[in-house]
DNA sequence: ACTTAAAGGAAAATTATTTTCCAATAGTAA
DNA sequence: TTACTATTGGAAAATAATTTTCCTTTAAGT
């Protein structure tokens, strides 16, 4: 389970139910852009404002809490920060999957003089459902 | 030398001097955002429209004429298709770089039921001028 | 040159995102 | 618990980004 009152808290972040919710969300289904978070907390709070949305979104971002996500060809999702991984898109489904890339392997062979200090690594392809 | 002329023909696009004008331009520069696009062409078009900007993006995309980048953290930009590669984005200045990557080393290495159609690899970090 | 489908430009329309303002509320201190 | 204060949520307005409409102009084939 998750603590997501506690973990709003270490992040700053003054735990209302609003929050929680976005936080719970994020928890149970991976990766969601602003629309998919947005209908979900409406079911919830029926009168909850996009701004709101937005408003917090940006927050936990800012403080490191939430990640955007940049897909090719599609709408940018927002994840709970976690250990460093990469993604893999259904271009069919649009499902969305984390996956652990050693990422090291790439940097040690390419030859440019910039010092890297991250690499975004996403897989676009079919799963398993849509290949059949 | 570029033939763009010839070039947007081939993907049976119309020869106009505002889509010269935008092939030119990405040709010269790699990579650009739409801001940049319309503020260049305002110099050659003082009338141009944003609207015709966005118009022939689109439509080159379609063709599959031009590409779009997402970069983390920062706008989409626009490049000429070409054989596939990576970029390599200064956090401090945006400078993108094309950087030639075997992707194969990741796919092959990665446990998953998806089939894998394409890989994007964003390397973010710091350029020589920036570092000093 | 003539014709026509497509393109460019201006403005409006839509969509996406941010800001403002005020009432409601979480967190802190008494 | 109560009182205080800064922050948040919501409604609406403001701003930004993108697309569409409509009409004039133009590229390209005859």
């Amino acid at each position: 389970m998750l603590n997501s009152s506690q973990l709003l808290k270490e992040y700053n972040l003054k735990v209302t139910p609003q929050r929680l919710a976005i936080v719970n969300e994020l928890y149970h289904n991976g990766h969601m852009n602003i629309d998919d978070l947005y209908k979900k907390l409406l079911e919830k709070f029926p009168s909850i404002s996009l701004a709101t949305i937005y408003k917090n979104v940006n927050a936990m971002i800012e403080k490191v809490f939430l990640n955007e996500v940049k897909i090719p060809d599609s709408k940018s999702v927002y994840e709970l920060v976690k250990e460093e991984h990469s993604h893999l898109v259904c271009s069919s489904c649009g499902i969305i999957e984390d996956i652990h890339v050693d990422t090291s392997v790439l940097e040690s062979t390419i030859k440019t003089d910039f010092k890297i200090s991250s690499t975004s690594v996403i897989f676009t392809g079919t799963c398993t459902k849509c290949s059949k």
